[in-house]
DNA sequence: TAAAATTTTGGAAACGGTTCCATAAAATAT
DNA sequence: ATATTTTATGGAACCGTTTCCAAAATTTTA
């Protein structure tokens, strides 16, 4: 079975196959009526204009490719929510490519952002391995980095949160309350996916301590893969020492979650007889009433799309940094020390 | 900057460009010396073979779209990981499209499925309306519903989920356990959506009380939007009946938790004054402790692109109906009634 | 060693659009 | 009425592949 093409609008309607992409393309140099006509044939052949077609004539993709790690996590796929939502009004196609596994990710960073493939990159909360940057950089489509930051990544345009400041304020609202045995558990420091929110939040934590005096102990951080089941893990490890902290900063509300549950197993009162804060206002937290830290999610794909769009019409000649802010969010799991 | 393509090779190589086509596509009829030296020059010029060029030659668009509502519930992701992990092996693209209005969804089903557009199309956990069904039908590609059913959808390749089987034997673990007074509490049985599970789900449940003569109450039913609040809101309501439910079945893990709240709100211990049970097994679920019924989320996905992937190299001439099995996942919040 | 059979190769045509240039038609000026 | 300007139109050439057919090169057979 063949499929309608322009030509064959074009001789229906007595008119030249320029004529009839000139009708598509809502191009002004086509008369009213010639127009009429055209448009009568095409909804009479039920035409569609054959995408990829265009896209070869054009020159364009006219596809985004987002790379994000684990799109299960709460956090990745409202970012991911805000990219699709911006996308659907524009004439680009979205393309998720999910990352598990390292080597995946290697290989998308370096083959993804070409022109054949994608018009554009967006790369969710990974952060390339250094000897991939200059790659990146000179890649021939724009690509913009959406919660990834890091001192070599100066010349990627950049939606960052303020990582920083959120684990500072989600400190010293515990410091504030009183707390000065104050715990950090995350994520490790240094992981071989690039994350980097948790070094961030790690070092607004440690800013806080400072800020008021209070000296870091090394056995208050606990850093282990992500999830619940392993920060329960360090949790329990915590708080079983000599002198437990009094409250517990978690790198996300996965996290915070396993904390909880690691106080249930202990049967320490929350907020009581620990505070726990989390990380990202994830729906979850609301139900647990859990203090934390919300950062802008679907905001915060819907910006990446934002700025990729622009990149798309005129390329900054300046890469673009853009720094989304945080807000303490005080539910029920927080409180002054007993 | 001009792309590298096939001819360059070819000139480079002093081959034709048929020749240099056959390597790409690994043919047979080529000599392996000449094999060998256009192979090292696609290596020195770094050529990358047009993905768009090759679609309009092929007249594939060597893409799959996937129509998904609502794509951070946590069971739609679950069955997008498995769709995105069949698929990353295959030549083929994913294209996702969320769907958070019914606008939106129809537009989809009368539009996304042409040949000009993608090669094939996953719908989940959404049913077409009757009207758009012998639309569907006679589409130019193949199609595969995942989570959908519908009397009139008999024409159509599915995976569906036994969520009748599942309600039944939620409820009849209650049933088992001594409760009598059981309650239930979904989505809209009837919503503009078609999501159908929840419907399906009370049919179980109905199903059971009838096998254990329990005669069903209408007040024991509450239907609501999909989510926490509401969820609570309609278990807060049923929990204040004079003769309230001592066992609450709830369509979805989400809405169990709901369930939860509302017991924790009007001080009922759970599962001592009351038993809750879910549907999905999400990851929150074993965090809660929550007996619940399993399905096989990742799975569905990884079966719907397979039958897909099948329907497309031969159309099967009889439309596929696969059932998955549900499972009873028997955790804390179920006990007998005081 | 020549003829026949087989393997390998080159490149025109096709996929279905867009763009640009030449030309035709219409509008305006003289 | 004619020349000039402006607007509208047709279609060839192009985007970068694949495929198929004819021809060339090689191998096998007699």
């Amino acid at each position: 079975m063949r499929s309608i093409t322009i030509r064959d609008v074009a001789h229906k309607a007595g008119v030249g196959l320029g004529t009839v992409s000139r009708v598509i393309n809502n191009s002004p140099l086509v008369s009213e009526a010639t127009r009429n006509r055209v448009l009568e044939t095409i909804a009479e052949l039920n035409y569609v204009p054959n995408p990829t077609a265009r896209r070869l004539s054009l020159r364009k993709t006219l596809t985004i490719g987002t790379i994000a790690p684990f799109f299960t996590r709460p956090s990745i796929t409202e970012r991911l929510r805000g990219i699709e939502n911006s996308l659907t009004e524009s004439e680009y196609d979205l393309i998720i490519y999910n990352v598990e596994t390292v080597e995946r990710r290697d290989e998308l960073m370096r083959n993804l952002p070409r022109r054949e493939r994608v018009d554009g990159v967006l790369i969710i909360s990974l952060s390339p391995r250094d000897e991939d940057v200059p790659h990146l950089v000179n890649a021939d489509v724009p690509i913009v980095l959406i919660d990834a930051d890091h001192p070599s990544l100066t010349s990627l345009n950049r939606v960052a949160i303020d990582d920083t400041e959120g684990g500072r304020i989600a400190t010293q609202h515990l410091i504030d309350l009183g707390h000065r045995k104050v715990g950090y558990i995350s994520d490790p420091l240094h992981n071989p996916f690039n994350f980097i929110s948790s070094l961030y939040r790690y070092k607004g934590y440690r800013k806080a301590l400072e800020e008021n005096g209070i000296p870091f102990i090394p056995e208050y951080h606990g850093q282990g893969i992500h999830g619940r089941y392993e920060a329960c893990r360090l949790a329990k490890e915590m708080l079983s020492l000599s002198e437990r902290p009094t409250a517990i900063f978690a790198a996300s509300d996965t996290q915070a979650m396993g904390v909880l549950e690691a106080a249930r197993d202990l049967e320490l009162r929350v907020p009581e007889d620990l505070s726990v804060v989390g990380y990202d206002d994830i729906e979850i937290a609301e139900y647990l009433n859990l203090t934390t830290i919300r950062q802008l999610l679907f905001e915060s794909g819907q910006r990446g799309v934002e700025l990729l769009l622009n990149a798309l019409q005129n390329p900054p000649d300046q890469p673009i940094y853009e720094i989304l802010p945080t807000e303490l969010i005080i539910r029920n799991t927080t409180a002054p020390p007993a």
